[in-house]
DNA sequence: ACAGTTATTGAACAAGCGCTCAAAAACCAC
DNA sequence: GTGGTTTTTGAGCGCTTGTTCAATAACTGT
């Protein structure tokens, strides 16, 4: 019932001078360095070459921007996940390339920041309810993929018959967020190989 | 070469007021439920009943205060475990008591507040290298603990010869870290218990 | 009671925080 | 160019932060 065009129209607004996108990504490397809390309104001004008024005109507070930080964070992982486990024929072995994947990132400089969701997880979801519930969203969407590569490399016989691919999916998140705390000690190769050696045994039964 | 006593002791100085044992309990509180930067020296001084200038006195700063809760927290913990691993003859039933117990107390009200341990890390390892250490002698000192239990169960052959302690250890550890982040979303028991399961299947292998 | 020593107090500090808003600049249709 | 609209600016708001320190209180051995 709202129409498009009113009757007056004289004049154009002028645009906004920057790309939405290009704004949260730069946001997003600054939470995910410094975490939520540590990360200033001075630090984001500087990141993004926004002012401060531009910011809050743009995304409310803070808050508002983080939490659209982190669902193109979010969103970007899962789909970087999908590729992953699409990458192997098999589905035990696309697991394992996923596992592999996450190894492999955190023992590079960077893989030190962990990951965004884990990390406000432990720092917000307590006290932030509507963080909390995103990140739940989050952690769900990104289980239900592996979920689905479990029941195909179930029905494919990769995985035994009598196995419960929802546990194992669980259990397979579990090590992920286990990751995400040990790679901001700087872990071994080995240590990490230890991981994905000893969940793919399980997975195998 | 540093006598115990000068050739002045005409009189003993004023004892402090409060058991530092104590001060840092509350403390210990206080830092787990809120983290550590979002604790104000207010919020300490209402915890502890000490003015800011006794905390000073007393622990250098703020930080040099969870320095000290760390230790705190860490050889409670580490206390707690080892009770829990004795608490079975058989050395692989004390892991999976051990990993229930941690199931068990994920699902009590308190238990949304993690690990306060696995919480620092994530919060401050990246950029503070002092408590980053200090973190890391805390969890490599439960890693040793579990280590111990493994080979354990291995001389009593509840799980294969083939094993290596070393890795299961690593994996222990994941797992343990897995759930200390998984608690903030408020995981149902089967969740957990579909964690522990799997990984005394892993064990068992 | 006194002298000597340390503990406690709590107001105050500079710095930084998240956030606002009136003024100025930029853009578009005409 | 002009008029109408929106964006951008950046100084500054009230508040909180971690920390300090001179004054005061408390305790002990004589």
């Amino acid at each position: 019932m709202i129409g498009k065009s009113t009757e007056k129209d004289q004049s154009m607004p002028r645009p906004p001078g920057f790309e939405r996108h290009d704004v949260l990504q730069k946001a997003t490397q600054t939470f995910w360095e410094r975490g939520y809390g540590a990360t200033s309104i001075s630090d984001l001004v500087a990141a993004t070459g926004l002012q401060p008024g531009s910011i809050y005109a743009a995304f409310g507070s803070k808050k508002g921007m983080f939490l659209e930080v982190l669902d193109e964070y979010g969103s970007f992982f899962l789909s970087e996940v999908k590729s992953t486990l699409q990458s192997e024929a098999s589905s035990l072995a696309a697991i394992r390339a996923f596992l592999e994947a996450v190894a492999e990132d955190t023992m590079r400089q960077e893989g030190a920041r962990g990951c965004l969701l884990v990390n406000a997880t432990l720092e917000m979801s307590q006290h932030e309810p509507d963080i909390a519930q995103k990140l739940c969203q989050h952690s769900d969407k990104l289980r239900l993929v592996l979920l689905e590569a479990l029941s195909n490399a179930q029905d494919a016989g990769e995985i035994p018959r009598g196995s419960n691919p929802e546990a194992l999916s669980i259990f397979l998140v579990n090590n992920l967020w286990g990751m995400r705390v040990m790679c901001r000690n700087a872990p071994s190769r080995q240590s990490l190989q230890a991981v994905v050696d000893n969940v793919m045994k399980a997975l195998a039964q």
